[in-house]
DNA sequence: TTTGCATTTGTGTTCGGACACATTAAATTT
DNA sequence: AAATTTAATGTGTCCGAACACAAATGCAAA
């Protein structure tokens, strides 16, 4: 335990021969400064690396910091749930900072329903923002409201390139689709088919799918892999029995050898069906660690999920919002997280790591 | 910005009818207390839940922590100077609170180095270590010596079952193993033959790859595929032309599939022979993000690397004693990392996060 | 009863930065 | 020149825990 010099606001007040207090008022550029003092501090400033002690910064501006978070409602999909968790996460982490997470919930499937709870989010005064902004045009106009009443804001899951934010955090949708591709393609030889299988309930997130779908099509293309064809099915998952009978007519394709699922619960879903016709030479390349999904990646009808990662995405962007609360520090505006496969094998790995 | 109330120790005096300092006292039972003072903080302490303000307390007892790190050389081996490259991120992160990191390195191939550079790291008096303890024999007694004088350690890379460190950080060998022979056996049929390539300059970390083979074998066993033969090829990388000798002979097993090489450096080397004996359709399965094995990924000649990441070991290794040792926190004793896969398409991902 | 000594407990200062307030110096008005 | 405003800067307190030191108390011996 040695005792470490760290240079003080006082030792900056001692070498350019003013208060403490001055010094104070040229670091936060508060109160009016003579022409003359505010050189000969900035000069020493200039000389020397000041690193404010965070601890005592913290510690001496007794404020506590407000999050709202708005993101759609975990009991409406198990992948919100993965976020809801790592909200929870998050506000364990930063409470004893005095920084306090309040979560707003919309309804998926209702963008009435995000411009009302955003409104309700707002009426708290937040210090800060994170959105999942699902809804491409009810997010716009809220973002221009932080702008303007300068509250920072982070976004998970969808980037909106309008937008300004802290930073973005999420995946390369693009780059996840050409993972898709390359995953499928191992080991494949001569000719062959393969199946992009977009589910969802809402209509949202059809640029996001679009996107995956581009980067898993153009992976063929990009490595002259011309004898792989490649069919889209673009289903709801409202109409089970609609479903299943389009996927049953998918499953006649001759020689499919795979089928990339671009949603995290539609990767169960067909999943499940191809099982219950025993298509089990098929490769199956879907999303996220759902438990559903987990059962069927364990039992082999699920080949690989890549992993979106949305509990640590919620609360890698909460932790932005608190290091920028607290610590004022900026990031990168586009924080990209690994794309993640997950295979039978490097499950539990996976699993156990989240825990800590 | 709300101010929220939070229990101070004052309030528990208040409370329990006894000044702060005998409240101090109870909560780390220095000094002596009177049984009746002691029973009314107890019983205050108990109906409440106090958390103790990590920010006051860090900057109140105006200690400064030292960290000695004990790793092989950076400049003998790529792989260590990627864990160099986390020691000294780490360092950054946490030298705001007063945190200093040393390292110590000593010589790879060089058992008594170990011992004499450990007995220069003991001199400094650390409060921490972390170790990289790759010479079995030569730890054992330095981890009684810390344990001894209390010193708090934490092992990277090698873990050591007779060691009781605060935590032990890397992989779970044999199921990285396992998540070798699984991409290996992807879209395999029909009966084949694949290889497991010990290269190594040294034999300090042979359990480490028996570890590995092991695991890469019972996959098969365990799933029942029989018609796949494993044979193992044990090599110095001392010697190269009698190693390529060695590889050629390799090269010429009857239905090769694939090669799965257990080190990091052996990776690239076995790559480099593959792609000059123009073996381009046998599969190759290595280890760790070096530059040289990056090359081979993109062109193609390695198709899948494990990613034991050595940076984010040494980043959390440090990351955890200065949690210990400034907050108090405690870990896992086995905090493994998940078994990342990296492949072709999802490596710029990889590397871009690290950037962050 | 008083002195001496040990035990117990309260008070005060420190850490480094934030911020309120007091004080001084300079500029302006009367 | 005195009075008053305004700008500039210094001083002091606070945040909450740690720890040193001082004060108070108890108890036994003289």
């Amino acid at each position: 335990m040695s005792n470490h010099k760290n240079i003080t606001i006082k030792d900056i007040a001692k070498m350019s021969g003013v208060s403490a207090g001055t010094v104070d008022r040229v670091l936060h550029n508060r109160g009016r400064i003579s022409e003359d003092a505010l050189q000969k501090v900035v000069t020493v400033l200039n000389q020397i690396d000041y690193k404010p002690n965070l601890l005592a910064r913290t510690l001496g501006s007794k404020k506590s910091f407000r999050i709202a978070v708005l993101v759609p409602d975990p009991e409406q999909d198990p992948y919100w749930m993965l976020c809801a968790n790592g909200i929870r996460q998050a506000e364990e982490e930063w409470s004893q900072y005095g920084v306090t997470v309040e979560p707003y919930f919309f309804d998926l499937f209702d963008k009435a329903s995000f411009h009302t709870v955003a409104g309700k989010a707002n009426e708290s005064n937040p210090d800060g923002v994170l959105v999942a902004p699902i809804f491409y045009h009810e997010a716009l106009p809220i973002f221009e409201m932080y702008t303007t009443s300068s509250i920072p804001y982070v976004l998970i899951n969808t980037n909106i390139p309008e937008a300004n934010p802290l930073s973005f955090i999420g995946q390369d949708l693009y780059q996840s689709g050409s993972v898709g591709a390359e995953l499928m393609s191992i080991g494949q030889n001569g000719a062959y088919a393969l199946a992009v299988l977009h589910i969802y309930e809402d209509v949202h997130n059809s640029v996001h799918l679009l996107e995956k779908e581009k980067g898993f099509r153009e992976y063929f293309t990009q490595n002259k892999l011309d004898d792989c064809t490649v069919v889209t099915y673009d289903l709801s998952n409202h109409d089970e029995a609609a479903t299943e009978k389009k996927i049953l007519e998918l499953l006649d394709t001759p020689n499919l050898k795979g089928i990339f699922s671009t949603t995290s619960s539609g990767s169960f879903l067909a999943a499940s069906l191809l099982e219950k016709h025993g298509k089990n030479n098929i490769r199956l390349v879907g999303y996220d660690l759902l438990e559903e999904n987990l059962q069927y990646l364990k039992s082999g009808v699920i080949d690989f999920l890549i992993n979106q990662n949305p509990k640590h995405q919620a609360f890698t962007g909460i932790s932005h919002l608190a290091n920028h609360l607290l610590f004022r520090k900026n990031f990168h505006p586009l924080y990209l997280f690994p794309l993640e496969v997950i295979t039978k094998q490097n499950l539990s790995s996976y699993l156990n790591s989240a825990i800590h």
